[in-house]
DNA sequence: CAGTTATACTAAACCGGTTTTGTAGCACAG
DNA sequence: CTGTGCTACAAAACCGGTTTAGTATAACTG
């Protein structure tokens, strides 16, 4: 009797060099190398195999040859939470598609015991996807220790830290001058969630660029940005609902309320039609993303499109290359964004106060 | 000069024992029992470890302690075809949120050169959760060979397949009872996809016990399953559009469609909406899941709620019970769904026709 | 004070593969 | 007929941890 019940443990190489008559050494390549034994061995090593059930050892193997099979895509905060946003969501299939390519399988790896150190430290993956990461911040390190390639989505770009961006500076701007040309004077801005790591961050994080594209478009029109209120959200519809509220109770009601996250701005719109607001005539909102939601919600909202799979599947593909020791240096890709003006802003240019 | 460059080697724990003076033990229970040396050696160990900049293998450990400390979420196909529908993510998000709970990574398992088979194989995980399994499929039999425990989702229930399910039988019945109320009599069904690793099931498939819940209804008003034309759709956007075109050239124009999935269903309304087509006056949709789009779009679709994340919650659960042994028989969770009567099923009997 | 027990450590086995090294036996060239 | 190279295999080392078994010393016990 060949059958396997629950309590046997799995047969290992060498119940099955034993029962073949052959060595592990013979076993090894009739699964790997055939070529190097007899095609009798080989054939008689096979049939045992398949007799006792034989699956090689996933872990023995990947441990044995040094690698895991798989990347991680870093997560700075709960799973749930992190995907929670379309545009997370869709760089995470971006991802997922070259990871395929590769043979790969993609490990979300969360915060462990609420410390993203931890989770590097005992990450089973080849190498790191990680968003909005800053140069400085401890895991840096962590991952350079251990020798972990890495790519960072989001990220503030350095010579020690790969990364894929969009230009966010020049984009906000555009953003913000397409609102401002709308005639739109009284703002608030939505900013992203402070980096959870940013302990000692150096050069400029992500909302902060984008902050900048803010203020050089403001400044154009005599705005200083410290005028203008600022709310900081998560960028999950929860919070964006959350933040939608808090306006309403503003005492100088903005025209219009420019989100750094679609998300933010549409669980806004959510909480202002609840609310009896129409939109955009009674306050407009402008978002970033271009999430598949925003042409979804009414009124279609004006965000500027960054291609997020795409972002995904560069990362990606940058990391497979420093995996592969293609690539040595640091990498650094800018892709293109688009702006894309729909109805949430309304034109207060045309119309006669 | 204790710096790490590229060249180097990360140090082993051999390492640490040498150049701390004790031995590879002595280093183990430093990081992993303190209490079993003197409070000196701990502290040497520790201050060398952290001057060669040490950090235990993950997979050295993991190997050597027989476990992954992750499990998995096996897709029937490409990662970004698969988590597409928004059902899917949530229930990815339900399974995650039960991982971070127990220290665990969710590694996403598409198919490998092809073969759901090779992938599970190949899978460095202490469990796996798949969508729609059913009994028989020759992966089953891999991953009892490997002794991995499994959860299914929309699976078949079975001794030998531990599920979480709703009542789709029943909660189809009642979706298509609505509709048949509404006084519609000319369907269209839209199915889903074939299982793709369908090859030899013996009981009933999600898609075929949703069909008996529609034969059930549609027997009441006196109309065969077999005179109701049905299509078969992926659950994706893309191919909902597609669907949706294709039902635009049926000589017998339906007055509903009753589709499967959500996503399906948004995709119809979507290619309708472009036609020209008003939604519901010139055709009734209902869809399946409830998915947030669903009250997104307009008209708001009249669906079947099924709690996604909670269902990956409770498989997740279930699965780690099965992992550490706690449970050794098979479960099986029966959720409950909801009938969410919304807008996109026109009433065809309070208006004279 | 001999015998037992605890403490603090080390050596060696182990996890299950892969890979290097070694060795028969045979074919073929010189 | 000897030396060289090739084929087909086996033995042993290796990957980097954990764990078991064992040992020396100190501390307690009767």
């Amino acid at each position: 009797m060949a059958e396997q019940t629950a309590k046997m443990k799995r047969p290992t190489i060498k119940d099955i060099a034993r029962e073949s008559g052959y060595s592990k050494t013979a076993v090894s390549f009739a699964f790997n190398d055939p070529s190097r034994i007899s095609e009798k061995a080989c054939k008689q090593i096979l049939e045992t195999a398949e007799r006792l059930r034989y699956i090689p050892d996933p872990m023995a193997r990947n441990f044995s040859l040094r690698r895991h099979l798989s990347i991680g895509f870093l997560l700075p905060q709960e799973i749930c939470y992190s995907l929670q946003n379309p545009y997370a969501q869709q760089v995470l299939l971006g991802i997922g598609s070259v990871c395929e390519k590769y043979g790969y399988t993609l490990t979300l790896i969360p915060p462990l015991n609420e410390s993203v150190n931890e989770a590097v430290r005992n990450a089973a993956v080849d190498g790191l996807i990680t968003m909005g990461m800053q140069v400085g911040m401890e895991i840096v390190s962590v991952m350079k220790t251990r020798l972990l390639p890495y790519v960072t989505l989001d990220g503030t770009p350095d010579e020690e830290m790969p990364s894929v961006n969009i230009n966010d500076e020049r984009a906000s701007y555009e953003l913000m001058k397409t609102v401002l040309d709308s005639g739109h004077r009284k703002l608030c801005i939505i900013s992203l969630g402070q980096d959870i790591f940013a302990e000692k961050a150096t050069k400029k994080s992500l909302p902060q660029r984008r902050m900048e594209g803010f203020r050089n478009a403001l400044s154009e029109v005599g705005i200083r940005l410290e005028d203008v209120p600022v709310l900081v959200s998560e960028p999950t519809l929860a919070d964006g609902k959350q933040k939608g509220k808090e306006i309403l109770g503003f005492k100088e009601f903005p025209t219009c309320v420019v989100s750094m996250s679609d998300i933010v701005a549409i669980g806004c719109i959510v909480s202002w039609n609840e609310a009896g607001l129409s939109i955009p005539d009674d306050i407009s909102i402008a978002g970033f993303d271009n999430i598949d939601e925003a042409s979804c919600i009414m009124p279609h909202l004006t965000t500027v499109e960054q291609p997020a799979q795409e972002k995904g599947r560069l990362a990606a593909e940058a990391l497979f290359k420093m995996i592969n020791k293609e690539t040595l240096q640091s990498v650094h890709i800018e892709i293109p964004y688009t702006l894309i003006i729909r109805g949430s802003v309304k034109d207060l240019t045309s119309e006669q106060s």
